[in-house]
DNA sequence: GTAGTGTGTGGAAGCGCTTGCAGTTGTGAG
DNA sequence: CTCACAACTGCAAGCGCTTCCACACACTAC
C-alpha cells in the first residue's frame, strides 16, 4: 500500500512537509503544498487514520450511542449527525445499546474506552450513575440529545413548553375532553421526558380549567405498536370517549390513529389526534404535530463537538434549547357538536 | 492514561508477555496470563485499538454502508449487524450514503480507504462500476446484502421465488384481479430487486392463467409515503378495481393500506394487501407478508466476515440464500363474492 | 551424555504517521 | 553590511501497541 513516504518521494519533499501540506497545519509554501497534493492524488493516497490518530491523538471519529435504531427519533438523529460528520471528514461509530444488558454494559465499560473516538453523542439514554461516570472517563467532549446528561452539554427541546403548546392547540379548537398517551413510568426514573411532557399537558389543562381525567392518561412505550395497544384500551373501555388525544410522540400518535380506525372512529371527525416529533409519516397521515427537527439536533450536536475539538476547548456543560414548530395538518379539528 | 507498559510493570512481566496474555495469542503460562489480566483489571486498562491496529493491521472495526437509515430493512440490518459485532468486540462504523452525491462519492473515494475497517458490509446499494472498483480497492472482505455485488460474497433472498409464493398466496385465496406495486424503474439499472420481484409476480400470474394488467402495475420508491401516493392513483383511477395488491415491500404494503382506507375500502373485505419484509408494524396492521429476517441477514453477514478475518481466508464470492417465511395475518382473505 | 523439541519469556524493531526542534534561506531594519 | 526575524523545510523522536527473533529452560529420545 502506498504510504506518505511514497508521496514524499514522488513529490520530492520530506515526509514531514507532505504531512503538513496534506493536513493544512503548519507553514508550507504554496508550491510544496501543490506538489504534495498532486503526488497524493496521482498515487491515490489516503491517510491512514490509525497512524494519524496514534501520532496526533485525534481520531477523526465520533461515537454515537443510541438505545435503538428503529425508533424514528433515533434514526433521524443518526441521519443528521452522519451527514454533518461526513461533511467534516469524520467517521461515525455507532453503538446501538439495544435490549441486551450485556451489550449495554460492554459499550460503556469497553468500547467507549478504547480511545477510538474524539467525542461522544449520547441520545436519549437513561443512564445510571456508573454509566455517566464511565462516559466521562472517556475524557472526551460529550453531547447529550433528548434527555438530561449530568456534567455534559445537552441539546434538548422545551418538553414541557411544547406539550403545553400542543394541548393548547387542541383546547383552542374547542376540545375539553382530551386524553394523553404518555411514556411508561419506568422510563421516568432517569429519563424525564414523558413526565415533563405530561406535566405540560396537565398544566395547559389546568390553565384552561379543564379537568384532567386519570383514566384518560394511559402509558405505553414510545412505539407505534405500544401506543396502538394503549389507545385501543383507552378507546374501548371508555363509556365516554375523549374527543382528542395528545400523544407524547408521533409514533404514539400514529398508533392511536390506527387504533381509532379499528373502532370505526374517523379522524378528525370523531377524534382529533396530535403528537410531537415531525415524523416522516406525518405527511401521509395528515398528522398535526410539533416538529422538533431531530435531524437538525443531530447536526447541531456534531457542530458543537467539532467546534470544541478544533478549538481545543473543554466543552462547558450547557443546555441548548432547540426550536420547535407547530405543524397543523388534518388530524386535528373542531370537535363535532354532539361529541363535546 | 494507563498503557500496556503500566500493566506490565504492575504484573512484573514484559510488555510483550502482557500483550500476548491479553490477546490470547502465543504461548503464555497460566500464571502469567492471570497476573496480566489481574493487573489490567486493577488499572482499568483497555487496549488502544489504534495502536493495536497500527501494529497488527487488524482494526476490529467493520464498515457498514447503507443508502439510508430510515427504511425498515436497513435499520433492521444495522440492528442485526450491530449486535453481532458488539458480541465479537468489534466496532461498527456507519456510512450512511444518503441523497447527497458528494457524500456518496467521498464514502467510496476517501472514507473506506482509510484502512480503518477490517471488512465492509454493503446493503442494497446500486453501485456504479467505479464504486465497485473502489470498494474492492479497500482490499478487505466484503459482503453484499440485498442485491448483487459483483466480485463479492452476497446474502440475498430468492426475490423471484418469494414474489411467486406471495402471489400464489393471493391466487390461492381466489383472487384473480391482483395489482402489484413495484420499485421505480430507475432503481432497476443496477439494483435488480424490483424487477426480480415483479417477474416472480408475473410468472405466478401467468402460471395461473391470470392476465397481468399493465395499469395495475404501478411503481413507487420503497417507502410508505411513496407507495401511498402510487396506491391512491391505482385505487382512484380504476373503474374496475383490483381485489388484491401485492406490494414489493411491507412499507409499500402499509402505504397501500393507508391509501385504501382513504377510499373507504376495508382490509381485507374490499381489498387484500400483502408485502414482503417482516416489518415490525406488520403485527399491528395484521399485514400478511413474507418475512425475510433482515436482522438475521445482518448478523449472518457479520459472522461470515469475522470467519474470513479470523481464518485469514480470502472470502470467495458466493451467494447465500437466506430463508424466508410466509406469515399470514388478517390483511389477506378470500375476495368478496361480488367483487371478484 | 548429546541432540532435538516445545514452551515461556523479553528485547527491540517496527506499524505510518505527527510534531518539536534545529537548520536553511530570504527579507527588511538598523 | 550585519542582525533579527519570519517562512519554510527536514531530521528524528515518538504515539502504544504487536510480533519476530533470540534465548533460557525443561523435557524426551537416542
Amino acid at each position: 500500500m502506498t504510504g506518505i513516504k511514497d508521496v514524499a518521494e514522488r513529490a520530492g519533499l520530506s515526509v514531514a512537509t507532505v504531512s503538513r501540506a496534506l493536513s493544512g497545519k503548519g507553514n508550507v509554501s504554496p508550491t510544496s503544498r501543490e506538489r504534495a497534493r498532486a503526488a497524493a492524488a496521482e498515487l491515490g493516497f489516503v491517510l491512514s487514520y490509525h497512524a494519524s490518530s496514534l501520532a496526533s491523538g485525534r481520531t477523526h471519529n465520533v461515537g454515537l450511542v443510541v438505545p435503538s435504531v428503529h425508533r424514528w427519533f433515533f434514526s433521524a438523529v443518526i441521519e443528521g449527525a452522519s451527514a454533518a460528520l461526513l461533511e467534516a471528514g469524520y467517521d461515525l461509530t455507532l453503538y446501538n445499546i439495544g435490549e441486551n444488558p450485556a451489550h449495554r454494559q460492554s459499550v460503556f465499560s469497553d468500547f467507549l474506552l478504547r480511545k477510538r473516538v474524539d467525542a461522544v453523542i449520547a441520545v436519549s439514554l437513561e443512564l445510571s450513575e456508573d454509566e455517566i461516570e464511565q462516559l466521562h472517563a472517556v475524557h472526551r467532549p460529550i453531547v447529550g440529545i433528548g434527555g438530561p446528561l449530568p456534567g455534559a452539554s445537552t441539546i434538548r427541546i422545551d418538553d414541557s413548553g411544547i406539550a403545553h403548546k400542543a394541548t393548547n392547540h387542541l383546547l383552542g379548537l374547542g376540545h375539553t375532553k382530551i386524553a394523553h398517551i404518555t411514556g411508561h413510568e419506568a422510563y421516568d426514573q432517569d429519563f424525564h421526558l414523558p413526565g415533563t411532557r405530561r406535566s405540560g399537558f396537565e398544566k395547559a389543562m389546568n390553565d384552561a380549567g379543564c379537568p384532567v381525567r386519570p383514566e384518560w392518561i394511559v402509558s405505553a412505550d414510545f412505539t407505534i405498536e405500544g401506543a396502538y395497544g394503549a389507545a385501543r384500551q383507552l378507546l374501548a373501555s371508555a363509556p365516554e370517549r375523549p374527543t382528542a388525544v395528545f400523544a407524547a410522540s408521533d409514533e404514539m400518535a400514529i398508533g392511536t390513529i390506527l387504533a381509532a380506525r379499528d373502532f370505526g372512529l374517523r379522524i378528525p371527525d370523531d377524534l382529533s389526534v396530535m403528537g410531537i416529533d415531525g415524523h416522516d409519516l406525518g405527511n401521509v397521515l395528515g398528522l398535526t404535530t410539533i416538529d422538533q427537527d431531530a435531524k437538525g439536533q443531530g447536526a447541531l450536536a456534531v457542530r458543537t463537538l467539532l467546534g470544541a475539538i478544533n478549538n481545543g476547548l473543554v466543552l462547558e456543560p450547557a443546555d441548548t434549547e432547540h426550536p420547535t414548530k407547530l405543524v397543523v395538518r388534518t388530524s386535528t379539528a373542531v370537535p363535532r357538536p354532539g361529541a363535546s
